[in-house]
DNA sequence: CAAACTATCAAATGATCTATTGAATAGCAA
DNA sequence: TTGCTATTCAATAGATCATTTGATAGTTTG
């Protein structure tokens, strides 16, 4: 019986993607690529792992298909290897956080106490009667690498020097890199500390990206079975 | 600073879910609770393992949030941890398939010779017509667990024996487990043999059933949106 | 209560993975 | 060419993982 042999390594090919998950160092390599390309250097830094470690890391997270990689002049350059690659780390991110109360328990540790949160149809309705301003308090890289629609950037250092731009009797709603990023709920803890009315959206642009793009989707879908 | 350490510790908490996608045994197993909930000695077996094994690979599964599990008399029975684990499985399958040369290479190898297919929307059209015959050639534990609205149960084993129930003047469409299940590929080889007209879709019931939920919600969340 | 069955545990082995260190390479600029 | 920087390679030690084997615990049935 061959078909077994076949089996076992359709299986273990898939494994090797899977191992790609196993390491809170590529991890959070994974989740800086969602939100912007970067280089060795860069991603090292950020990380705060040695660059001979993140290097290896990445090349893992290359052999494993989650990235591609471009030589930029003296650097490389990787990037999260297009749409499955981010739904798949995104699936992984919400799973764990659904099942393991650990995740939950850790994400609630890093996040600091509760914000108020504001939901995508609640947003998408104020922005359109523009009731509220939306901030991306992310660093400028990687606002310049995407953003959601309407939003203006002040990254959360720039928050205190820069308050005077956003207007005073408008509710502020900030987001960051996604519900496990820290950024948004620092700046509404320091709006509301400035007497502003703010909320936090619990979506980072990734996320956000991927919905508009299955939204769209289905609707093309439901128009072909409406018109059949 | 102490954001630092907890930032690692949800990572670290994250990786316990990622360890569950590194041996090809634990994936197999994941594959069947995908279709069914079963007991260890009936995975051990579907999957080729001893016992032994399998239980220990089904505690790895359940310490990382992937599978539930209860008592059942003498035996134990696991199931899926709820539609974030499988679409956590299926985003893991999916994603492989498109970025690894090798798990493609695998999967073509395992199926055999390609067979026609049929798309999703093209297949709702022709049930609802009335133009097709839609059969799941799973084993009929799992067609009792859930199918697809519409389907009935033949087997792949029994094929042969029941072509009569088929009518002769309908198009035949197999279905299985997924894109990488084999016994769909099987039966419409054997039913174009036999001189039946046989299509194969390529999804399998959790597939399918989780389109529907995506479906549902989206256009609820349509609705709001046209209604506000 | 005892027999039969299912699932889990425990220990041992070989294999694989991670982080560190120091050296080597590729591109760029003087 | 010679530096200079960014990245990768190679070697290592410590940790973790997968599988096998044989023993153990929990349920049901008689």
């Amino acid at each position: 019986m061959t078909a077994r042999r076949d089996k076992d390594a359709l299986y273990e090919a898939i494994a090797l993607m899977g191992k790609a998950f196993t390491s809170p160092r590529r991890l959070e390599l994974l989740d800086l690529l969602a939100q912007a390309p970067r280089t060795v250097d860069e991603l090292a830094r950020a990380s705060g792992q040695s660059t001979a470690n993140a290097s290896q890391h990445l090349q893992g997270l290359h052999a494993a298909g989650m990235v591609t990689r471009a030589r930029e002049g003296t650097s490389v350059r990787y990037a999260l290897a297009g749409d499955e690659a981010l739904s798949m780390w995104l699936a992984l991110r919400d799973a764990s956080m659904l099942r393991l109360a650990e995740v939950e328990r850790a994400a609630r540790e890093y996040l600091g106490e509760d914000v108020e949160e504001i939901g995508r149809d609640e947003l998408i309705g104020r922005l359109r009667s523009g009731e509220v301003v939306l901030v991306d308090v992310r660093p400028s890289v990687e606002f310049e690498a995407g953003h959601i629609n309407g939003a203006r950037s002040i990254p959360l250092e720039e928050l205190e020097q820069r308050l005077a731009e956003l207007p005073a009797d408008h509710e502020v709603v900030a987001y960051c890199r996604g519900p496990f990023c820290a950024y948004a709920h620092e700046a509404v803890r320091r709006l509301r500390a400035a007497g502003r009315p703010a909320r936090r959206l619990p979506l980072g642009w990734p996320e956000w990206r991927l919905a508009e793009r299955a939204g769209a989707q289905t609707s093309t879908t439901e128009r072909k079975e409406r018109a059949a």
